[in-house]
DNA sequence: CAGATTACGTACCAAGTGGTACGCAAGTGA
DNA sequence: TCACTTGCGTACCACTTGGTACGTAATCTG
């Protein structure tokens, strides 16, 4: 309660919703390709002038982060749900399928990915928040496997790391062809058969 | 015989080699990604003026065609040589994972791939090598299959058809982490657990 | 009301993009 | 020698890119 006053600002008053442009920036992103988007299209389409985006985001780097910021907090989150989701092990899994091969929301792809591919075209802060959610989604990915061999539901015999990292680049991979345009049930066989390997008992030892 | 006579041109003698500069626009392209590289910069590079570039490719299209040619007569062929190896189906796709994951060959990724993935930033000469191409590769991977189930050292349950889309992602898919800077232990340990799901005995039903 | 303060958009900037008009150099044939 | 043909590069084109200088409109304080 230190800050607490209200006070009116004393100019002319703001009409410019950041939240709303974000949002159209991410959609535009999305569904556009993150490289295939300007900021002169951007700003023409969200019927804002190019100072006021500058005066909002402090730059392209800036709208590119609110933008992926705003995927993370509205996509992503829902899809590591699916993690967490109380059916166990298998059902996460094909929870993760279903979402990345046949789900509409990701049927333009995901911008994450999408973002990732082209890292090196974004300024440091976007960079930044990519390597961050990277970490974030690998680390969850191990965390869940890492409860599901505690639960008893996973016995696989592949070390957890790898197969996080596994399981990250098999759903990234889908996701990407799915943005190229390859039909949802074949990139539905290829991903189950690549996590079949998760879920299939090993081969015994000769 | 109708054509033989190898008259002289008439004019001035042509002193561009186009040759070498689809090359060079090959290596620049493969190693900086096909969408970074300008006209621009590329005619300064090759130390030829820009019409002479559009002379002899006929624009952007042209050129990027050029230079995919020349990638696939150059890399691609090789790598479809692994597949009719004599030592048989596990050697070949030990040299499969071999390429994809640690050959310094591919250590800048596959330009193909990067092309593949930037479909529609080109022209349309272009696109049709792009899809000959993919169409070209598995059909390689079908017969390589087939050739290896008619043999009897590939006896897995999954269709042919199946297996090789499998296949091909799976390539592709380290090619690209690849080219994204995973280091080649990592690719080669995500690629290997992937394509294990083709050499390992099948699981027996319940 | 006057003056300070703030956000707004018009109109610009330099740099880079793919692409080309055109004059000139370097040869061949008569 | 002289016309003709051909390849070459300078210098331009229109357009897009990310980014900004600046005058002005809209509000609060005094």
């Amino acid at each position: 309660m230190s800050d607490d006053t209200p006070k009116k600002p004393r100019g002319r008053p703001q009409t410019l919703d950041a939240d709303r442009v974000a949002e159209l920036a991410m959609q535009a992103y999305w569904h556009e390709g993150p490289t295939e988007v300007s900021i002169n299209a951007l700003s023409a389409r969200a019927g804002v002038s190019k100072p006021s985006l500058y005066r909002a985001f402090g730059g392209e780097d800036g709208l590119t982060h609110a933008a992926l910021r705003t995927y993370a907090a509205q996509v992503l989150a829902e899809v590591l749900a699916i993690l967490d989701a109380p059916d166990g092990f298998e059902a996460a899994l094909e929870g993760l399928v279903h979402y990345a091969s046949e789900s509409p929301l990701s049927d333009p792809g995901c911008l994450f990915v999408k973002m990732r591919a082209a890292r090196d075209r974004f300024g440091p802060q976007t960079r930044g928040l990519i390597d961050a959610l990277a970490d974030g989604a690998t680390a969850a990915y191990a965390a869940f496997l890492d409860a599901a061999r505690a639960r008893g539901e996973w016995a696989g015999r592949v070390p957890t790391d790898l197969a996080a990292r596994y399981l990250g680049a098999q759903i990234e991979a889908a996701l990407a062809r799915r943005a190229a345009g390859v039909p949802p049930d074949e990139v539905r066989a290829v991903l189950s058969l690549a996590l079949s390997v998760l879920t299939a008992p090993d081969r015994p030892d000769p």
